[in-house]
DNA sequence: TGTATTTTTGTATCTTTGTATCATTGTATC
DNA sequence: GATACAATGATACAAAGATACAAAAATACA
């Protein structure tokens, strides 16, 4: 497990202790102790630890999950946000938006969509997406 | 076994694990790149592949075997069971199109593109599909 | 062949993990 | 004091994993 050991809040400080969570977090990320792929404990682990109550611990990891500091997976653990790999970086830099949108009507088309399917899903998304700043959350779907 | 070698999980996408299964089998069926009969990969292969436990791909298995998709034996394997009727196909098809879609937005949002340098790409390539019918060929990409 | 045993397959159930929602508490502001 | 709001806690829930099990197939052996 992710060596937070040391996390110490202090609770007369003023300072929510979700914010200090995310605090000394950043900085153990930050100062290289916690790397990318190290597994952080658990909500319910890291609050027994801080005795706290555990929703405060998922507060602070749901903070830095937006910042794009951890990865926070229903069901299987929290982990440090892996960068991906300089070459696959590279790669998307290179291909880019272009090879990325070939490829999906490719997708698209092997689906056996028309251009006029496609155009009557993907612009109101993009629509919404230009006016709102929002990208589409995937919609459970049922069968 | 069945073709399943590409199938890919995104960990971080916030949709689950087994609903991303799901939805990539369907688009299979869907394109006829599964057909009847087919021998999909045994719940622990796949489950094995995807680095995920086999009882998130036997969930997946088990809503696509009610959704009369395919056929789970015990003991036996999991095959695809039938194409699905043209009505059913095509609401695949709009699944399948909208969650391709929402994919291709997602990564062109993660390689900095604002919505009207989506725009801006994507036009040109739907009306020149719409009207000539062809559509640029997707260089081969892997990640 | 026929039968026993082992292996491979999917299933059922429970635990562990994060999430969503609402209630409670404290604090600031009027 | 009354009200509003932020921080925290309580509860219920959903996703994923661990474990034990059952059904079918494969194998061994007489």
């Amino acid at each position: 497990m992710g060596s937070l050991n040391d996390l110490v809040i202090d609770f007369r400080s003023g300072q929510p202790i979700y914010l200090q969570i995310v605090e000394q977090i950043r900085q153990k990320v930050a100062s290289g102790e916690l790397k990318p792929g190290d597994q952080l404990p658990t909500v319910r682990q890291l609050a027994a630890e801080l005795r706290v109550n555990f929703n405060t611990v998922a507060r602070a990891y749901r903070l830095l999950d937006e910042a794009g500091l951890i990865s926070t997976q229903h069901g299987r653990g929290t982990y440090i946000w892996e960068t991906p790999s300089p070459e696959t970086l590279q790669t998307i830099r290179q291909q880019g938006l272009e090879s990325l949108t070939r490829r999906y009507l490719a997708q698209a088309a092997q689906l056996g969509c028309t251009a006029e399917e496609v155009a009557k899903v993907i612009n109101p998304m993009l629509e919404r997406w230009r006016e709102s700043g929002e990208l589409p959350k995937p919609e459970p779907q049922e069968f």
